[in-house]
DNA sequence: CTCTTTTTTTGACTTAAGTCAAGGATATGT
DNA sequence: ACATATCCTTGACTTAAGTCAAAAAAAGAG
């Protein structure tokens, strides 16, 4: 039987962001973290509200995003497990940047800002871990700006499916882990045209779609409608 | 007669990035540091390049964009006098994510990678600051997302003009410190668009242009046309 | 398994914005 | 002040992608 409590130093050690800290610091953080969960669809901050705190994702999943007046929403990132959120709007005092929904049940710890400020200042370790993950999003949103800006739509779906596809070390299968409309979402675009564009790329046999998996078929083709060559779809 | 070592410790102490770091510290990275110029136009790191280190502007501008394969250009930054350029991938060791040009005749302070590494890993104060940075950094690159994808190009300027204006202080008219053509880089557009919408906004009495000094007539309506509201152009 | 709800697809249409090309304006250097 | 190069504007045209509406398919609830 598992002592709670260890459970929660056990699975702090294994976060990314908690890594190099020591046992004592981990049980201070384990007294003053809050473990909650969101169900499917609730929402757990939104752009503008004041930062409480920030969390780190057990499990489940959470999606990032704007929303324009019209209730067009971009999605900034989809956040997994072991991952931070709201840490920058903790750290620098801001209001949160964007909406946070989860997007299945979702469990987190919730540290609240104070303490996580005041542990940030005690323990230069987890400063380096949380700029590594700064950095690591820095480059997330210049290649979002990149291809959002660069790219066409078919471009930036290609850009994501060969993405996904180095990340999960598949062959030339890649299973889709969000829906189409959320992935339109992404890229932003519409349903309408990502489901357009699915299609001409499996009439031309350049892709090969069952549900949420892919099947890359023609990978060279998908490449250059990545770089921009004009690839007639 | 000033002294050019102290002169650059002096310079040095007036940076952010350097804030509460000791007189010691600083006469360090005096002696690490190599001042560098660059002329208008002159490129200083391009996409893929390894990091050799980071500057620090002391005074001109320093675009730093993304290049379309067919050689469309996307400003993520303008830099200016006291702002890190390459940092980011100083530290993580990574190759620079973008393209730097100088726009202007432009000297800064080049701090070779290790010896920065390991200032960093000396002085947690640095950290701290460039955290601030990253910070920022990435409610810009989140602003600059959703402009891109849930404003058009109207929204996109008025957005960045209100922003100026703010920026300045000024009363109503803004100084815009970039020339069009860059400016539609900036903003994800042409310069033809660009300047199509600079005669629309004219014509309805929003703007007054006299080369670059624009001049904010309605404010109200320019607000609406940023947060989505359908103004006839 | 059936009914309901949500997601996805398709068609017809509109529109914002890109492209190409040419003329005008402005700046830069000698 | 001149010439040269760069930047900006304008017109005519093309096109990618958005919108609206409705049908089809898939997922979820009872």
């Amino acid at each position: 039987m598992t002592n709670p409590k260890n459970d929660n130093v056990l699975l702090m050690s294994k976060m990314p962001i908690f890594h190099n800290l020591s046992e004592h610091a981990l049980k201070m953080l384990e007294r003053i973290l809050i473990r909650k969960t969101f169900a499917k669809s609730e929402n757990i901050f939104s752009e503008g509200d004041e930062s409480a705190g920030f969390y780190i994702l057990i499990k489940g999943r959470v999606k990032v995003f704007k929303l324009s007046m019209e209730g067009k929403e971009q999605i900034l990132h989809i956040m997994e497990a072991k991952e931070l959120l709201g840490a920058v709007s903790a750290f620098a005092g801001n209001p949160y940047p964007a909406h946070a929904d989860a997007i299945e049940k979702t469990e987190a710890f919730f540290f609240p800002r104070n303490e996580f400020v005041s542990l940030v200042k005690r323990e230069p370790s987890v400063v380096m871990n949380i700029m590594a993950n700064l950095s690591m999003r820095l480059q997330h949103f210049t290649n979002m700006i990149e291809n959002l800006s660069l790219k066409e739509v078919p471009g930036r779906l290609g850009a994501y499916l060969l993405y996904l596809c180095k990340r999960t070390g598949c062959g030339d299968t890649v299973e889709m882990d969000i829906s189409k409309g959320q992935l339109a979402s992404f890229l932003g675009t519409s349903p309408e045209t990502l489901s357009r564009i699915f299609k001409k790329m499996s009439e031309k046999n350049i892709l090969e779609i069952k549900g949420r998996s892919v099947r890359i078929l023609r990978r060279k083709d998908l490449k250059d409608i990545v770089d921009g060559e004009k690839v007639k779809l």
